[in-house]
DNA sequence: CAGGGAGGTTAGCGGTCGTTAACCTGAAGG
DNA sequence: CCTTCAGGTTAACGACCGCTAACCTCCCTG
């Protein structure tokens, strides 16, 4: 896999700086110029790279939802002959992989979705839900006990969980990396085991 | 305890409306005329209850974190002698409740915070980071193993987990309410035991 | 029965915001 | 050297939105 080593894009720029003020004041909370102000540009600048601003929330969004799906599926399809726990762990730590590196885009995620398209809603709900049944189909095999609603549901819960990272301070403050992930990766295995003792 | 009985009032009414349009689509994303048809009356009209759209979102958070930290402590208070499981158990029941009897004020707990006054935010920062020592130091009983960072972090995943109810599809289709809270009390509870496993 | 406050109404002001229009500039290509 | 075009700029328009002003109408009370 060619890792990229080149510059950002301007177009790459724009939608990382709108990600990141989308997350801290919502959607509707921030303007055009300050986005192109957060890359050196002025607010109708932008429309050289983007439809308007719904584009670029709908582009983000959409990115984030396939990046999720893309990186389970990757992750299932390497895992030919491997135990479903491995399987079932390896997604979580994709999960919080993501989680702890693109907190901006997990925040929006779950939280603007609304304000997308018919169109474009309907195609990140769909690949979220995608997501959602790949991950309900391994925990059901790591969990026998689980029933398919039972095991959905968790998987939501999980997911509240893991997306979690935000709300736990600044960067700063975490007790690194390595051992945040482990603690949220011990909690998700350990609500899963639980979910199901009835 | 005298439960009410008697009709809202009208700016009880103008509360829940607010609070369920913008958990929907964003504090930025209704406006006043908005909220005063989901009562019956015409924008401006909020004014004589309200002193602007800011004061109704200010009363709603400060009401939330004031109400999960008194329902908190009220537990506490009554749990004299009773082992600390239990108390942790009460707790972990009263925010499931809160989460699935209120979720458009759960939405907003953790979404509008930053619309706020400065002033009024410092107060809700403040009523819920007392709610989460609350939880740190009861967890801390149950689970001595866990330093209190560890539980920190631990608490607030938690609570990711449990407000995750509103992505648990619409109120219908869950598997019913009490199967719903049972489960997450569950998963909660197995996400803090193996929270300090190492 | 006067009057006054509570709780509405509509009209409209002022500011903000997304978007478009019109124009400029520097670098690449024939 | 002229053209073209990508990628900027500023000005301005139109819509929307929060809020105020001015007014109206019950209902309660002395």
């Amino acid at each position: 896999m060619a890792t990229r080593t080149d510059a950002p894009t301007r177009r790459e720029q724009i939608l990382k700086e709108a990600a990141r003020l989308f997350a801290e004041r919502g959607f509707h909370g921030v303007g055009v110029d300050e986005i192109g102000a957060a890359v050196g540009i002025s607010g109708p600048g932008l429309y050289r790279h983007f439809a308007g601003k719904d584009a670029m929330l709908a582009e983000l969004l959409v990115g984030i939802s396939g990046q999720l799906l893309t990186g389970a599926k990757r992750r299932l399809a390497e895992a030919d002959g491997v135990p479903p726990e491995a399987v079932l762990d390896s997604l979580i730590e994709g999960h919080i992989d993501f989680a702890l590196d693109d907190r901006p885009l997990i925040t929006l995620h779950d939280r603007e979705l609304d304000r997308l398209r018919d169109s474009d809603r309907k195609l990140v709900r769909q690949l979220q839900r995608q997501y959602v049944e790949l991950w309900v189909e391994i925990v059901r095999e790591v969990y026998p006990e689980l029933t398919e609603p039972t095991a959905r549901s968790a998987v939501h819960s999980v997911f509240g969980l893991l997306n979690s990272t935000p709300h736990l301070g600044r960067p700063g403050s975490l007790p690194g990396r390595g051992v945040t992930a482990q603690l949220l990766h011990r909690m998700a295995r350990g609500a899963f085991g639980a979910a199901g003792v009835e």
